[in-house]
DNA sequence: TAATGCGTCATTGTATACAACGCAACCCGA
DNA sequence: TCGGGTTGCGTTGTATACAATGACGCATTA
């Protein structure tokens, strides 16, 4: 279960372009997959021509690859001097989740005043998915809620229709992704997590935009809690 | 008076590097300024070779200009076609006022729970300067006014200290900027945003985050609809 | 011994040459 | 005349060679 605290910490594709079959976008991935892997440490410094030759391209597509890196947040570029895996403080998961809760509080009070029938058919579907996926009484398999979890944040953005919010909170997401390993969901998480879930479907339905939007506020610092508070189960 | 009406679209440093002296910054500033002054118009096809030939670099560093520009949403880059400048439709002015409205006025929100008598001598002042321009009479000059009220937004976030949120709302900033040419501040306007500029410095020394917060969600709300109603000065 | 200046080296920054891709025009055949 | 295939061209994508920059170590000197 170390892996992917995904259920509040979505990994849907940045739209930042890294899908394509380009020597950059593979790159990308690499060199985005060792860092969230913590294949490099925070702190270790990446030299271009090593990561050229690990990923089994020229120099010129690890640029480009870096540039996005850094502008995702999970690295920093030092002029003459190369690139160095961020670390990440309290204040940064601070940052991260104050923001993550600002912006999906308002994409859910958005959807509420737009969301359609055929919208919270599937929403509601998600839900019976990942509740099954966690009340099936074996272990936990994330593996399976994570892109559920996701589909739901997802489809929650497609209906509030708002194409800039919705990369604001992907570019969000994105950056503490490498922190997912430390997160440790109880049971107790799992169960308020799906709770929340459908009670924003309920919100939805309701076409209630403060209440769509107050749960989902409480939905995101219940999973910023999830890196302090220890686990009980 | 065409020109800038940055009072409500500041144009600080978005921080994403553009002021070394490295080809690849110079080339994007010179792209960017041309495309905010609309001598490439929206739907403009770039070509890296001839952007390369008016820049005085070669072609790698316009690449990572244009992707810079791309990330800031100046434009879009096609595969294996090129760029194209964005245009902008009311619905992106919808979506990046509300971005503003709910970013800026968090950080005013956070600032009155963090300001110092130091900060609030500094926007004070910056009051003063900026009704000073305003109020002499003259035609009023937006170059003036333009870094002063930048500096009123850029050390509210200062003070508000949430580094991941200023770098979104400077993001935010710079997608529209090409479209202050179109603004028309009447002098009501101009008076009515020197207003909440003071209000705002009155909520953070009475340290009311809510009362901060609503000014400036107010403020950034008229700032849109200068764009739509008629000046009438 | 500590500080300073210099030289070397590793690494990034830039330019250029080549490959791949996509579009469009054109030609040929039905 | 219309449709499909093909060829050519323009543009981006990638690799590689070269230049410039800054850091580090070492020797020198006070």
């Amino acid at each position: 279960m170390a892996d992917s605290a995904g259920a509040l910490a979505p990994q849907w594709d940045n739209g930042l372009g890294g899908g394509s079959n380009r020597a950059a976008d593979r790159a990308y991935r690499f060199i985005r997959e060792g860092i969230l892997a913590s294949r490099w440490p925070p702190g270790a410094h990446l030299r271009e021509q090593e990561l050229a030759e690990l990923t089994g391209v020229s120099r010129t597509p690890v640029r480009e690859a870096l540039r996005r890196l850094s502008a995702d947040g999970l690295l920093q570029l030092i002029p003459n001097l190369g690139a160095k895996v961020n670390a990440w403080t309290i204040q940064d998961l601070d940052e991260i989740f104050g923001l993550r809760a600002t912006l999906e509080s308002q994409v859910a009070g958005l959807a509420a005043s737009r969301a359609e029938p055929q919208h919270l058919v599937e929403l509601g579907a998600l839900c019976d998915a990942m509740e099954a996926v966690v009340g099936d009484g074996n272990a936990v398999d994330f593996s399976r809620i994570t892109p559920l979890n996701d589909r739901f944040h997802g489809l929650l953005i497609d209906i509030a229709g708002d194409r800039r919010l919705g990369q604001m909170i992907r570019q969000v997401v994105e950056m503490p992704l490498v922190l997912r390993t430390f997160a440790r969901y109880s049971r107790r998480d799992l169960a308020r997590s799906m709770n929340h879930h459908r009670e924003i479907v309920e919100a939805l339905t309701a076409r209630d935009g403060e209440w769509a939007s107050s749960v989902m506020r409480a939905h995101v610092r219940a999973g910023r809690a999830v890196f302090t508070v220890p686990k009980t189960e």
